[in-house]
DNA sequence: CTGAAAGCGCTTACAG
DNA sequence: CTGAAAGCGCTTACAG
């Protein structure tokens, strides 16, 4: 009968009175503390397993002002991260990275820009930090959390001048090197799908792209810009043959925008990579999976999400001289879809 | 000068202080509860938008032993997740049924069986209840959390004769279907490449084939189990195949099996579905991207974790009389795979 | 090496 | 309608 008759969590206090010892014992055992007897250690071990006691987070955390949970913010809609592999790879990086120690994951999802409930609960001491991805315009979320003190890693160079680290693939440096095959393998005639005007992935892939037509003397006139989908790759695709018949050569600036793009080529009567040579970007599962294989920019997405991670908790371990942000390589990796055979 | 020179939270005592009331009359303003006067409440507004208050959830769970969270537990290993089209659905179902509230969602990750941090995280008061996906043969882990009073739903059957609440699909009826199917096309050797043998989809998957089977009067005696993946299905056709070269119709328990199971079939010179029917199960996107398109059970796997979520939160709200557990219907879904064209 | 006591920031009876 | 006070379950100086 020594069972009460409620399923009451037991508390520290509990312990401490089976183990014969004070509060403060027990709390240094748990918080695996020096400066205790072995005897008591023992003591107060079993009479934790024996109790079945689980530390109470609330309180701890009341105390410590500690958490040790940090968030992954999506700032899109739910529906349209899950079977995005961009989001995917992502996730499975922030994952990765906190393997070490053993925090908490906290996922959120929803447009911080238009709706401030995410913002909320984050300074509402729920995380020690955030990983916030997929910023739209000057989403005044990052800012809003630094002022509030909470340590945040931006994946994505997020727009504005707010001085948020940040990680993201050097979108400037691939673009401009798939500007430069196209040119390499004599095309002329070169257009571009460009991404979200409201976002830095959009605009650094097509100030590189730019930056390439320019040194090779060409005009940089046949920008499309399109969302991050196979539809809308499809019809900026058709909007740029309509302004030029002649396009000889299109950089994509994601690979799911090149699957659209292949698609009305297709439809359109062209020949991939004979008339027109094809680049995309982000050597995604879909990369090789279309016929023809996409030359494209490969950036490790995972590897994005890692390093935001690792930033993040190196931050909240109190390091210090920490790079304010990172940039990731990107490489070209050449396929069939500008690759003539002889 | 107003300003403190530490960028400290204000508490509800400097709302309290600022707006000329008790903390009592703030916290009523905050949980908008009943019986303040208009002035109070218009004070009490003014001062925490002045203070950008936001309450701490610590010391608020502390006491109310909530806090408004839920967590999402995949028993699987973190890569293995993400990128899995079912696991994708059953987050976007879960996150579609959390809408309402503005509860937040932790995802855990990790073998549940192997390893009770997981457990131990979910009994330390962090969250209100759990959903928990892709339990794997007879995991302790239901009857843990529900021992320590922690509400539970559980997406898919668990194995053992634990009591707590689960979500499924109609597994047994889907593949009895399946299994008439094939016998009503005219096939006789039929075998089926079954789930992992651990979890209960793959025996209720089994099991209703295996009764398709009998009641056509044929042995149930062509069965290789795989896991959920594509390798495993080309692998286990190839067994089976080898066991009875003769045989015309395959069950795949799942449509990434299936396409294992084609890529096998096509290396060894055989046509489907004239030399070999084959029926996956599922109807995920892989379905319809195969060729020839693949006749499947249809599940609704978003509908899972959508189902999971209402039970879990209704539970929460207190609702007696839940169903203790629920079974959503599949459906066979008739494509090329099993269509001889005339 | 150990314990008594204060305090983290809230909510909740209770009394007015 | 309002406020003073107790208490949630911990951690952390502080004193011994």
């Amino acid at each position: 009968m020594t069972e009460s008759d409620e399923r009451a969590a037991p508390t520290l206090e509990e312990v401490a009175r089976v183990a014969g010892v004070s509060r403060s014992t027990v709390s240094r055992v748990i918080n695996d503390m020096p400066g205790v007897s072995k005897r008591a250690k023992e003591a107060v071990t079993e009479a934790i397993a024996a109790l079945r006691y689980v530390p109470n987070q609330a309180a701890r955390s009341l105390v410590t002002r500690r958490t040790n949970s940090i968030a992954l913010v999506v700032s899109e809609q739910g529906d349209r991260v899950f079977g995005d592999p961009f989001f995917a790879g992502v996730l499975r990086g922030v994952s990765a990275g906190m393997s070490a120690g053993h925090r908490q994951l906290v996922l959120m999802m929803g447009r911080t820009d238009v709706d401030d409930s995410v913002a909320n609960y984050l300074c509402g001491g729920h995380v020690d930090g955030a990983v916030v991805v997929s910023l739209h315009g000057h989403d005044p979320l990052p800012k809003r959390l630094a002022d509030a003190g909470l340590p945040v890693v931006v994946v994505g160079r997020p727009l504005g001048d707010t001085a948020v680290p940040y990680v993201d693939s050097d979108n400037m440096s691939g673009s401009l090197q798939a500007a430069r095959h196209l040119v390499e393998i004599g095309r002329r005639r070169i257009a571009t799908i460009a991404g979200p005007e409201d976002m830095a992935v959009g605009i650094d892939r097509l100030t590189g792209w730019r930056r390439g037509m320019t040194e090779a003397g060409l005009k940089p006139d046949l920008v499309v810009h399109s969302d991050f989908s196979g539809k809308g790759g499809a019809a900026a695709m058709a909007e740029l043959l309509d302004r030029d018949p002649d396009i000889d050569g299109v950089f994509a600036a994601a690979d799911i925008i090149a699957v659209g793009a292949l698609r009305t080529l297709a439809d359109k009567g062209r020949r991939v990579p004979e008339d027109v040579a094809v680049v995309g970007h982000d050597d995604s599962i879909l990369a090789t999976s279309t016929t023809p294989a996409l030359t494209t920019v490969r950036q490790s997405v995972e590897e994005l999400g890692r390093s935001a991670t690792w930033r993040l908790l190196a931050q909240l371990e109190g390091e210090t001289h920490l790079p304010p942000s990172v940039l990731l390589p990107t490489e070209l990796v050449v396929r069939a879809s500008t690759l003539i055979r002889p």
